[in-house]
DNA sequence: AAAAAAT
């Protein structure tokens, strides 16, 4: 990916530049065919930016920009890297949501979030993504630095609530990532009463024939495939923009990647599309790229800036019984906040919960096996603080969201089929702590040489060291809980 | 291996 690509050096002027420019570029009608700039940015109606008049380009700032145009590419001091294949598109960044000309209602909800300012991500993704007309997008940032606000503000704010069937579609890997994204999306439309979300999850049915008239679908791939490819229950040749949240994992593992295709095969032309993620393997970017037409690639740099503030740890066992006994020294000092315990298999951790209620640990047990009301029942639990220790496996490693969760534990590392180091999964997992920006702790439990590889293998991906813990220092890892 | 679809 990062080849050929030159840096345009950043400087506070060319930031200024960019600001400047921008405000011309869209304002200039001409630059749209057809004229008619839609709502949102640079909306109809609207009195010339003054800015224009007062600051033309000057020779100098035009060859700087002509340069920046011709390499597509801008660095700027947030630590965002954009990349563009069309050096006609609008390129700017917003430092207030109130530059955005939203629906004023839809502002309100975003202020009512308490959102003040936009987050680095939301602002250089959210201009390009309101823009028009519109653009596609691929979008890399890190676990909890403000994505889903981003991509539902978008959502919300390209649906006409006037037309009374499905124009969004969100795609998320999971029922509770899903549900996690409606909730988002349905606080920030709550002074939108006319905006309609639907869920298209397990455990939702309607009847045959029937025509959706929601604006908003967020659902996981099977039903949307059912509802929309199957039963046609609404047109995916009607929806103008498709988001694909987690979106490495939706093209590029089996069984997801089936359905993402099916789906995303039946939308129209000139849909647009969005992909959000924490990480892109290198192979799926380029996929990626192959797949969203012509977009616009941002991301927040240095991923591993994220690791910062989770300290690392990893305990050496020589067997399971081993693991048993660390995980059960490392539970009285969990509590101190929340925590999650990854395992690899359903099996290993259902033999987990149970294996540590037997012996009067309080813990909860998520994976795929439970019921969907159970699945619902135990995250708001957890989320509730009702819940200190939560058993799970891969299934919660992505995009949840619980503020108080201090330390994550791999009893199993996470490993790929071919039981290689999966880095990817890894860095999910232990984003779930550390979130906007707060301390973590992530002990990993290695339970022999060839874990202790994979565990080596993480470490060389990151270049982090992650240092060796004693499983009966409890003194140790209860001083970590603390700080 | 997990997830996601019912069956």
């Amino acid at each position: 990916m990062a080849a050929n690509i030159d840096w345009v050096t950043c400087a506070e002027e060319q930031e200024k530049l960019i600001t400047k420019v921008d405000s011309i570029s869209l304002n200039k009608t001409d630059r749209i065919p057809n004229g008619s700039p839609k709502t949102g940015i640079g909306a109809e109606g609207e009195p010339e930016d003054k800015n224009v008049d007062e600051a033309p380009i000057s020779p100098a700032e035009r060859s700087l920009l002509q340069k920046i145009i011709r390499k597509g590419l801008v660095e700027n001091k947030n630590d965002i890297e954009v990349q563009r294949k069309d050096p006609t598109s609008p390129l700017f960044s917003i430092k207030s949501f109130e530059a955005l000309h939203l629906d004023p209602q839809l502002l309100k909800g975003v202020y009512a979030m308490g959102f003040n300012a936009p987050s680095k991500i939301q602002e250089t993704a959210l201009p390009t993504l309101l823009a028009n007309p519109a653009q596609n997008m691929i979008a890399q940032s890190q676990s909890g630095t403000g994505k889903t606000a981003a991509f539902v503000l978008a959502m919300l704010s390209r649906v006409d609530p006037k037309k009374d069937y499905p124009q969004v579609l969100c795609l998320s890997p999971t029922y509770e990532l899903a549900i996690q994204t409606g909730e988002v999306a349905a606080k920030m439309a709550q002074f939108c009463p006319e905006i309609k979300i639907r869920f298209a999850v397990r455990g939702e049915e309607i009847p045959r024939g029937t025509k959706l008239k929601e604006h908003i679908i967020i659902g996981t791939p099977g039903k949307v495939v059912d509802w929309g490819v199957k039963y046609q229950f609404f047109d995916l040749g009607k929806v103008s923009v498709f988001v694909l949240d987690e979106a490495d994992v939706m093209i590029a593992t089996q069984g997801h990647q089936d359905q993402s295709f099916r789906i995303h095969k039946l939308l129209p032309r000139n849909c647009q599309i969005m992909f959000f993620s924490a990480t892109y393997e290198h192979d799926v970017m380029d996929f990626a790229e192959g797949i969203v037409s012509n977009p616009v690639i941002i991301r927040l740099k240095r991923e591993e800036e994220s690791l910062d503030n989770i300290k690392q740890y990893y305990v050496m066992c020589r067997n399971l019984e081993d693991k048993y006994t660390a995980i059960s020294n490392i539970y009285g000092v969990v509590t101190i906040g929340q925590a999650m315990i990854f395992c690899h298999t359903r099996k290993t951790a259902s033999w987990l919960s149970e294996k540590m209620s037997g012996d009067g640990h309080a813990v909860a047990l998520l994976s795929g096996d439970l019921a969907i009301e159970q699945r619902i029942a135990v995250l708001d639990r957890f989320r509730d603080g009702k819940e200190k220790v939560l058993i799970t496996t891969n299934v919660l490693a992505r995009g949840i969201d619980v503020e108080q969760v201090t330390i994550v534990v791999n009893f199993d590392l996470p490993v790929d089929l071919a039981r290689k180091a999966d880095c990817e999964t890894y860095l999910h997992r232990i984003g779930r702590t550390g979130r906007f920006g707060k301390a973590g702790l992530a002990i990993n439990l290695v339970d022999g040489p060839e874990t202790l590889a994979v565990l080596k293998q993480i470490e060389d991906h990151f270049g982090k060291k992650i240092n060796k813990l004693d499983a009966e220092d409890v003194d140790e890892i209860e001083k970590l809980g603390k700080e």
